[in-house]
DNA sequence: TAATAAAGTTAGGCATACCTAACTTATTAA
DNA sequence: TTAATAAGTTAGGTATGCCTAACTTTATTA
């Protein structure tokens, strides 16, 4: 399995299982993501079919195969694993992890995701709080929602962040949210939809955008 | 910098300054240790001369610039560092290390291996006894030497081995020989140079082949 | 429904890093 | 000192994974 290969395999499961309102992915999709050209996509999904990672029809859209979504899963928890790895073990901020867990998640040992698994006490979420898949590729579900769909009034915590961007994790950082901030949602502005939200005693307002991309639980 | 001339830079820095009576390397000598073709070793070169990583002339030796052999010292740094994490954090014997780390040492991440260095506590060998270079490439200078070069009646600690394979450390692991062993060179048999040694009172007979793969220091 | 726009495909090319086969230079041995 | 062997080089080829440009199919909308 090339590195290609495994970047194609880890969009795709992107794009198939973790976009709301969308079961398989299409071309353009996918050169947007990986950064590449639809003829590139085109040439890689072939190589891809003949070896039954993904199933596809000409002009038709994507999906993986159950082999190609185990090793998608696969790449997907190391990445996680090593995420959490140099935010635990190493001090990396949580905007830092990403990139570098990007170059570690392709590292070929299944002792070494073992040891790593065990050496981290088993985590369940990364620093984002994004699942990690365990060893046989099952991946809890939770009950999280946006921020964004809360109502006035209603108190939660936060548990994760859909935007994983170092410049949205340094923004929320600097307004003191992490993962595990209770959060008050005192009140929605009427006309550019912008929350007061409290927490620790201190009050700040936040826009519709940012609130679409943390995820809570109500308490 | 690619991964195969990152390869490339390392295989000519164990051949230059790793091989004692050498001080240069040659075709066909990193033909055979990066299992390639001359013809391949060629193609490359030239690129790297044209990088100014290398330089040598036509059928003659090849010799590492400041700049490659600089490069070659940070990956060997990167590579004895994830070592080292996976002897002393993950619990790899010192047989699994070398193969995993042939592939982390090439992440590309300064932070990532300051961090490691300092989660290790600034580690100065690796769990081979290697030296680990440090942060500006300099390398500490030990007096060992190999356990064949013992005179009988002489009594040395182990601190590193000059074969890293598998085979061989397990062997030397069955006969319970580790980094920091105490040893007596109590005899050298005549006809076959079989040493007879002894540490925590027990005896061993080894063979002159292993007494030539371990590195020791008189005590 | 026909025209236009968007999405997807194909053909042909490029760089990397390998290869084999043929050839050249250097080394060794007769 | 020449002949044989070993080492190194060159030319031409391959697979991977990208690319552009031209073309085809599908979707949109006038």
């Amino acid at each position: 399995m090339s590195l290609a290969e495994e970047n194609y395999l880890k969009a795709l499961y992107h794009l198939i299982f973790e976009k709301e309102g969308q079961n398989e992915a299409r071309t353009s999709e996918l050169a947007n993501l990986l950064k590449v050209r639809p003829a590139s996509v085109n040439d890689m999904l072939k190589k891809m079919k003949e070896k039954s990672l993904i199933s596809n029809e000409k002009y038709g859209k994507i999906r993986l195969t159950n082999n190609g979504k185990k090793i998608a899963i696969n790449i997907i928890r190391k990445h996680r694993l090593w995420e959490t790895f140099l935010y635990e073990k190493l001090d990396f901020t949580w905007g830092e992890v990403h990139d570098v867990a990007e170059q570690l998640e392709h590292i070929k040992s299944s002792k070494l995701v073992m040891k790593l698994d065990k050496f981290l006490s088993y985590p369940r979420f990364d620093p984002h709080g994004d699942p990690i898949p365990n060893e046989n590729g099952e991946i809890v579900k939770t009950n999280r929602v946006l921020l964004s769909s809360i109502k006035k009034g209603s108190f939660c915590r936060v548990v994760g962040v859909k935007d994983i961007s170092s410049d949205f994790l340094t923004y929320i950082d600097d307004l003191n949210i992490r993962i595990n901030s209770e959060i008050i949602l005192e009140d929605i502005q009427e006309f550019d939809s912008t929350r007061l939200i409290s927490f620790n005693d201190k009050k700040n307002r936040i826009s519709k955008e940012v609130s679409e991309s943390i995820y809570v639980i109500e308490l």
